[in-house]
RNA sequence: GGCCCCGUGGCGCAACUGAAUAGCGCAUCAGAUUUCGGCUCUGAGGGUUACAGGUUUGAAUCCUGUCGGGGUCACCA
């Protein structure tokens, strides 16, 4: 049990006493806010009632109680309702020495681990990828760490949608303008030469539309019935029949997109533990479809569809699988969760999936609980929002589409730019340099898309780009080779310090640097009950804005209080080790130079 | 139109899920470095938390309504 717990224990058990409040009433137990003096404030007004006393009052006798209750609690004071405590110096140098000798982990694990799949990036293989799936792809690799850091087992899952009119379309432009182009003869990436044809596609294809109105038929009409579409739709038959030229072309150009996607998720430095595809697994839900028809959790209509009747749940009706008998993305998807659970016995189920899918997710949830599956109640949406320019939505035909690769290699460069004005890295070698510009660039963009609250909308302006001043990625990696300097200034490891001292006093940054590394497992916990790596983020940062505030008038090496010098050391080993976890779980670096 | 999400200083974000005088960064202004790394630190100005009611000892947070922005309601995925 933590400190703030026992606080929060002991104060019920007091009022218990005191006033004879209930055995359920909760009392929050806050940070003390900084004009006031102490660590942790208990809010007193909840026993007000009970008591029939004054808030200052209770506050006080509550205090008492406290000091005599938890040894730890050096000394109270009281503001209106607001009950500070104040920890002993003792408690705090002693959880850093703890930390320091191993004598204390830093992480706790949860009691009962889940089993835990986390669906992200999930791609569709006619284009590259851009800045929401730079946006999607770090947060599902963010949550899975988080998850996997509180002792979860965690399986991180890809499902690529590899199949459909989409792809026909690249391969019927190929197949008429190609004349052979390969990414190898052209030097161009795979998934950016197969997006080409896509255009060439949509280009013609429009074109057709335009002349078929010029002849007199109506726009909708056009586009059902131009020449291209039906060549593309003719395709997608062909590609069912298992017809072995279209399938030899679809794995060559798919392989393409994968050899492409591949080389982006290496350079953002994200993995998976398991691939699905949507060809193998679109077949698979019918047969759940057809358990649901005899269960009666589905109907067929005259036409042979099937429908799930979703009005009682306030929903509307969904349509499982089509009058030709052909699956639907919810069929698919119905599929790919039952596959998911065969594979793995997984208790929970993340998907991260853009907002506008919603409703979709609460409807596959409704399904699965209504096929009595074990693991419907643990099917989760991680819904984010889209990021939008300034100009609007992010639009593949107006290409407007900011692209993952450029937007990277642009993050690289800025960093390199700024790093070359400071010019500080005179020592470090070609390839060392390389390095640091990826970790700076990648910093700056990871932190810049992690930060933020993941369900609200963001909008990224290129012209004013990512900053790498305040609340950024490099402020972190910043303050981190600050210490990683300090560490060779003194000479050897500061994990070797031992604190066997302990000072007079802690200055008011340095105990919030305690209760910051003290206060992990919370935020932890916090990131995944919200399910969000922005608490790290933030975590992150207000830990490194402490420290180098501290740094700024506190000093470490020149400290000539033993006891004080010590400590410090310790202290900066230990926010070394703690930013560079945390920040590691944003999927961010933290350089020794920069 | 039905349902869902969002609205916090000029801009970008916080606020531990109901608590103290709503925090931080950018930008603006004023300071700090022959000292462990200035991509830094200290300070100033800037807010009726879209608006109007309500619940509560206490509301940015909960409820109702209004306004504004977005999403979604396909035999697309």
């Amino acid at each position: 049990m933590n400190i703030k717990e026992r606080i929060e224990q002991e104060a019920i058990k007091a009022a218990q006493k005191l006033y004879g409040i209930e055995e359920n009433t909760s009392v929050p137990v806050q940070k003390t806010r900084k004009e006031f003096e102490g660590d942790y404030t208990l809010v007193v007004f909840p026993f007000t009632k009970a008591a029939r006393k004054k808030p200052e009052q209770i506050a006080e006798e509550i205090g008492h109680e406290l000091q005599e209750s938890i040894a730890e609690v050096e000394a109270y004071n009281v503001v209106k309702g607001f009950l500070n405590l104040k920890l002993t110096t003792d408690f705090w140098v002693n959880e850093i020495a703890l930390l320091q000798s191993g004598g204390k982990q830093r992480l706790e694990k949860v009691a009962a681990p889940d089993k835990i799949m986390v669906e992200f990036s999930s791609p569709n293989t006619n284009k590259p990828l851009h800045l929401g799936h730079v946006r999607n792809n770090l947060l599902g690799y963010s949550i899975a760490n988080i998850l996997a850091a509180r002792g979860h087992e965690v399986v991180k899952a890809n499902l690529i949608n590899d199949r459909g009119i989409h792809i026909c379309k690249s391969m019927l432009a190929w197949q008429k303008s190609g004349k052979g182009e390969t990414p190898e003869n052209s030097g161009t990436k795979g998934d950016k030469l197969v997006a080409k044809y896509y255009v060439d596609f949509e280009r013609e294809y429009q074109e057709e539309i335009k002349q078929l109105v010029a002849q007199g038929m109506e726009k909708d009409q056009a586009k059902r019935e131009a020449p291209l579409l039906k060549e593309a739709q003719e395709m997608l038959r062909k590609w069912e029949a298992g017809d072995p030229e279209v399938l030899s072309l679809w794995k060559t150009m798919n392989g393409w997109v994968y050899e492409g996607h591949n080389k982006t998720y290496e350079s953002l430095g994200v993995s998976f533990d398991q691939f699905y595809y949507e060809s193998n697994t679109y077949l698979l839900g019918k047969d759940l479809i057809n358990e649901g028809l005899e269960k009666g959790v589905f109907y067929k209509r005259e036409d042979g569809s099937v429908w799930c009747d979703l009005t009682a749940d306030g929903l509307d009706e969904k349509l499982v699988l089509r009058s030709d008998g052909t699956s639907v993305y919810m069929t698919q998807d119905i599929g790919t969760a039952e596959l998911k659970y065969q594979d793995y016995h997984i208790n929970r189920s993340i998907y991260v999936v853009g907002d506008e899918q919603e409703y979709h997710f609460k409807v596959l949830k409704l399904i699965m609980q209504k096929l009595q599956r074990p693991y419907a109640n643990g099917i989760y949406h991680l819904s984010y929002g889209m990021i939008d320019l300034p100009t609007g939505r992010m639009k593949t035909r107006e290409g407007t589409v900011v692209d993952a690769d450029d937007m990277i290699f642009e993050m690289r460069d800025v960093a390199r730019k700024q790093t070359e004005l400071l010019g500080k890295t005179e020592s470090l070698s070609e390839q060392e340099l390389q390095a640091l510009y990826t970790n700076l660039g990648l910093g700056a963009l990871k932190y810049f898309l992690l930060k933020v609250d993941p369900k609200k909308r963001m909008v990224f302006n290129p012209e004013e780009s990512i900053d790498f001043q305040g609340n950024t990625g490099p402020f972190i990696q910043y303050n981190f080779t600050r210490i990683k300097s300090v560490e060779r200034k003194l000479g050897h490891h500061l994990a070797s310090i031992a604190v066997e001292q302990i000072p007079d006093t802690l200055s008011a940054q340095e105990r919030e640097l305690c209760m910051m590394l003290y206060s992990l497992n919370e935020v932890l916990a916090e990131a995944e009950n919200n399910y969000s790596p922005a608490v790290i983020a933030n975590y992150c940062y207000e830990l490194a804005k402490t420290f180098s505030s501290f740094y700024a008038d506190s000093p470490v090496i020149r400290e000539e209080d033993a006891a004080k010098r010590n400590f410090r050391l310790a202290l900066i080993h230990q926010i070394e080790q703690t930013l560079s976890f945390s920040a590691s779980l944003l999927g961010i670096t933290l350089p020794e130079y920069m």
